[in-house]
DNA sequence: AAGAAAGTTTAGCATAGGCTAACTTATATA
DNA sequence: TATATAAGTTAGCCTATGCTAAACTTTCTT
């Protein structure tokens, strides 16, 4: 009886990290969009429906859909056939990611991993980092600069 | 016309990144899956799908529908109302799994993450290291072993 | 050996994230 | 200005991953 409680209690810590993962997942795409957005805003001064789904490899269609959901969580405005505006909160989000974002790939430069594989390990990485974790990339960043 | 050669093959570059983010998160599962019924059969002798529901924080069901696609894939066998087996490729995969993770593991714990978020972020991050980063994470565990 | 409990499976539903094809609107150029 | 091209939208499809509820096996207990 006392080792079930305790096998239940390791499982609820076990699926917890799951749970995590899962939860990472579906914020995943909004964090890419929004940054994806930002940055093609300061690029370009708008971003276009086109340019994301170029960017992310993915049909103009899906990118019409996600968008959608996007504006429902009010991260993102957009009036038919215009480019596309982030809200407040969606330029919060968008600078969150690429903080994030920026020290997990200059820490696996840092880390000794060639620049292509740096880039792209850090945009699959970058949202399952903790803020325990980001803290302690960001201190070895200082540390061992690469440039 | 040079440079819109050149901006579609950045824009296919970048996209890439994110195509290879999008498969790992297929492949994922699948991992995950083969790992934790490695470790239950190790643990105790067999896989059952009540043990594999509650460590991963799912519903039975759900990891009905999974099993039933993974012994499409010829990672896992199984009869019905019965244990769980992983094939040979199965147990290949489950492999692989374990050793990346450990590694992944071993290393945030060098790096510094407290214990508890070390398990948790490596649950995520495991699945989207490649080879090379892999790589440099060994050689710094090696370099700054924890214990 | 019968009935209760535990575990497994099926059915049916929902959401997210992909796709293509057909259609509409905006823009650029002849 | 008219029209061709580019861009955005809609509709309809698919798969993966979740869920609950109900049905069915197996196992345990009396």
């Amino acid at each position: 009886m006392a080792l079930s409680n305790k096998k239940g209690k390791v499982n609820k810590l076990r699926s917890a990290a799951f749970k995590r993962v899962r939860a990472d997942h579906s914020a995943e795409l909004a964090g890419d969009y929004v940054e994806m957005i930002a940055d093609l805003i300061d690029e370009r001064g708008e971003a276009r429906c086109t340019d994301i789904a170029m960017r992310l490899g993915v049909a103009n269609a899906t990118v019409v859909k996600t968008l959608k959901r996007l504006t429902d969580q009010g991260l993102v405005t957009q009036e038919p056939y215009r480019a596309i505006f982030l809200t407040g909160d969606g330029w919060k989000l968008a600078e969150d990611v690429k903080r994030k974002h920026e020290i997990v790939e200059r820490f696996l430069l840092a880390l000794g991993v060639p620049a292509e594989t740096a880039k792209s390990d850090a945009e699959g990485i970058e949202h399952h980092v903790s803020a325990d974790t980001l803290k302690a990339m960001a201190r070895f960043v200082f540390r061992n600069p690469f440039n």
